[in-house]
DNA sequence: GCATTTCTGAGGTACGTACCTCAAAATCAT
DNA sequence: ATGATTTTGAGGTACGTACCTCAGAAATGC
């Protein structure tokens, strides 16, 4: 058996009061105790039961996800990974709850943020795009004792909150490695579609698309982002337009998490087999249509690990302690048809 | 707060006593009062706290990596994560440790195996290539009352063991795919290297990456499997030999989890950078050859989620529970230079 | 050396579940 | 209806930690 606080306690010539005090940074022991009981510690391999931690706490974690009302395929996977966590995370003391209610007003997500109590919520990931209102209500937020991050949507290490979530850059750069050299020897321009190019997400996308292709594909041109704004008619107009100004396209990046209003318009303009198809994340949608070859490869984050990540991250803070930045590194994912999985 | 046991008894009409026979599978209840019992747990939504549960069973579970003796970097970042998770996992009354003793031979293998008893161990994961004695060894060791998982090397769904690891037909299909389009329109033969093809994994592979090779890109011809069985100079040997014969080579394949020295060969032999040169599994090595331009893609699979993936997996078989298949999947990666992370 | 403050020990209860025993109740077979 | 058997209830202890109180010990200031 593990040594437990008893032994502990034996080990360090104290009593389990004082063990107790140490382990929990309470005040009144003396540095010279201190560091008897920290090299007990160290000496006899103690190791903290969380199980009975938890237990004799009762402590209840209590995270809410709070997401952006529109949004079709991607969201929906992510919600049904919140909800698939929060049933399995339900056994360990921690109460994940789902908000669907932010929308594309800063002062209306800032506001949503403004009524939340740490009373009621220990800490929450947010899904909403950089500005100054909703960092400004983070920061209170923050201040008022809720724990805090940014999740998919927002920027690495920019803020002193933790960001779930892939490096936007590399995931364009990935994407327009893939797209050059898929292209091979061929040459041509490149249409690239987005719902806006207004977030942050977006222009590092871009950037990094960019990157790559003036680098290493300069028989490659990436036209001008042409922005959906989320209205499937423009959607097809802008598409249609693009496709009838420049024949000579030989590839698309589409950036946007929601790939199937661009795809669709897409090959209601043009034949995609003549083309090279990118696009971001893994659904129901981008998966049927990497099988059936319209698009060639997938850019994707791991709903999964992205929601995992966060709630784990809220956990660490809330328990003050670091997240370990290495283990909760999202990774840009490559998909083809042949590492899909079974069907 | 959530319900407890308690209120579970409540709830049912019955006692604490009843309810923890049904919890626990105790014989002695009528199946009535059990169908009582279950449907207040869903009424009321009641679930184990399984930290309580632990507590109580004060059970410890112990589980062995079985790897073999041999085996550079892959092996190495395997038996990190093996460490980094028994640190992690400590807390939760798992035990892990790790032996490295597996040789080549089935026999000294099946050895080992039988020389495992319960008392000592309550569940292996066995990384070992396919061989009747040590099936034979492994369904011994399971009547014997030891959990067991095959790890990385095996053959998924083939034996009443659960698998750990990736569809080595898929991931020689995507190492296929990928060699097929970098290469674009360019015609030729492509090497394919291998540390012995008397492993299922090999074979495995190797098929999935013909099928892809010859149904989609007729242009490229895959060479015979070069076998280099371990030996730096052998494998210096064979591979110079195949760019002298062959001097219309213009990839490669290297389909071992040890890329180094068939790719270090590879590179003395011939000129890398007129080639797509693919490999597998993500290390300190790959990782620089990708970065530097010399490997154009890596298949990988994430030894992290391999090392969980096993452990999970044993202590559902330990608690009698059905691994999530799903969960357990483990996913090809496909890592270019541009998805490596930072470096 | 005394009063004062700081530190420590002893002992307790609680968390939710597992697992045990023993007696009482319900059900069954005859 | 009787005895045998099965099912249920009541009550207990244990797991390892958190957190509380209170008394006593040790260190400190003067």
């Amino acid at each position: 058996m593990r040594p437990t606080t008893k032994d502990l306690a034996k080990a360090a010539g104290v009593s389990l009061a004082t063990v107790d005090r140490v382990l929990n940074g309470r005040p009144g022991v003396r540095k010279q105790t201190v560091k008897a009981v920290n090299e007990a510690i160290e000496r006899i391999g103690f190791i903290r039961n969380q199980s009975a931690a938890n237990l004799a706490r009762g402590r209840l974690y209590r995270f809410q996800f709070l997401l952006p009302e529109t949004g079709e395929d991607f969201l929906a996977t992510v919600i049904e990974r919140i909800e698939e966590a929060s049933a399995a995370f339900r056994a360990e003391s921690l109460d994940i709850t789902l908000r669907r209610s932010l929308s594309n007003d800063p002062h209306a997500t800032a506001r949503i943020l403004s009524r939340l109590s740490p009373e009621r919520v220990d800490g929450v990931a947010i899904m909403a795009p950089e500005s100054p209102q909703v960092r400004d209500a983070t920061t209170r937020l923050i201040e008022r004792g809720v724990q805090v991050v940014q999740f998919v949507s927002g920027q690495p290490g920019l803020r002193p909150v933790d960001f779930i979530g892939v490096d936007n850059n590399s995931a364009g750069a990935t994407a327009g490695r893939l797209l050059g050299r898929f292209l091979g020897a061929r040459a041509g321009k490149v249409l690239v579609v987005s719902e806006t190019m207004n977030s942050l997400d977006s222009v590092e996308r871009r950037l990094g698309f960019d990157t790559v292709l003036t680098k290493d594909f300069p028989r490659l041109t990436a036209l001008p982002s042409v922005e959906t704004y989320g209205d499937p008619a423009r959607t097809r107009a802008v598409i249609a337009n693009s496709y009838a100004n420049h024949p000579d396209i030989v590839g698309a990046y589409l950036l946007s998490s929601e790939a199937r209003p661009a795809l669709m318009a897409l090959c209601e303009a043009s034949d995609p087999s003549a083309q090279v198809i990118l696009a971001h994340e893994r659904t129901a949608f981008t998966e049927a249509m990497l099988r059936e070859g319209t698009l060639d490869a997938v850019i994707a984050q791991n709903p999964g690990h992205l929601v995992r990540s966060a709630i784990r991250s809220l956990r660490a803070r809330s328990d003050g302690r670091e997240p370990l930045a290495s283990q909760e590194r999202i990774r840009i994912e490559i998909l083809i048809r042949e590492n899909l999985g079974p069907a």
